[in-house]
DNA sequence: CAAGTGACAATAA
DNA sequence: TTTATTGCCACTT
């Protein structure tokens, strides 16, 4: 509702994207953008990236469910690697085109126009 | 206290 | 169609 929409507000832009990261259910995945828009704010993909980052929630953050545009993984962000996220992703559920390539069209978050 | 930097995406030409 | 530029918040030093 527009209380608690105005209460995330307060706490920041980071805090959207923390709050709609951590919406993001096991065996998926979603993009910069995709959570940029989600939080309200389509131009600013690349803080989204920033805050996760940042990441001053861990365990709580899923980092690795998120990814470019593309669905690719960017090798020297990960926090173990790219292949450490892989890993992970591919437990999860989440489909892989290439060894860096996330399949958006089967695994991508949100599935529906919620 | 102030300034710079930083995991991208969208738009314009 | 592809390439280049812009946008902008919070955190670190």
């Amino acid at each position: 509702m527009a209380a608690q929409d105005k209460q995330a507000q307060r706490e920041g832009f980071f805090a959207r994207v923390y709050d709609v990261v951590r919406q993001i259910p096991c065996g998926m995945v979603a993009t910069y953008g995709q959570v940029a828009k989600l939080v309200g704010e389509p131009r600013k993909a690349r803080f989204v990236g920033f805050a996760l980052h940042g990441n001053p929630e861990p365990g709580v953050i899923p980092c690795h469910r998120v990814v470019f545009a593309d669905g690719r993984i960017c090798e020297g962000f990960a926090f173990g690697g790219a292949d450490v996220q892989r890993r992970l992703l591919e437990d999860e559920g989440v489909a892989f085109l290439d060894d860096t390539h996330v399949d958006l069209e089967a695994s991508r978050w949100p599935a529906g126009v919620e």
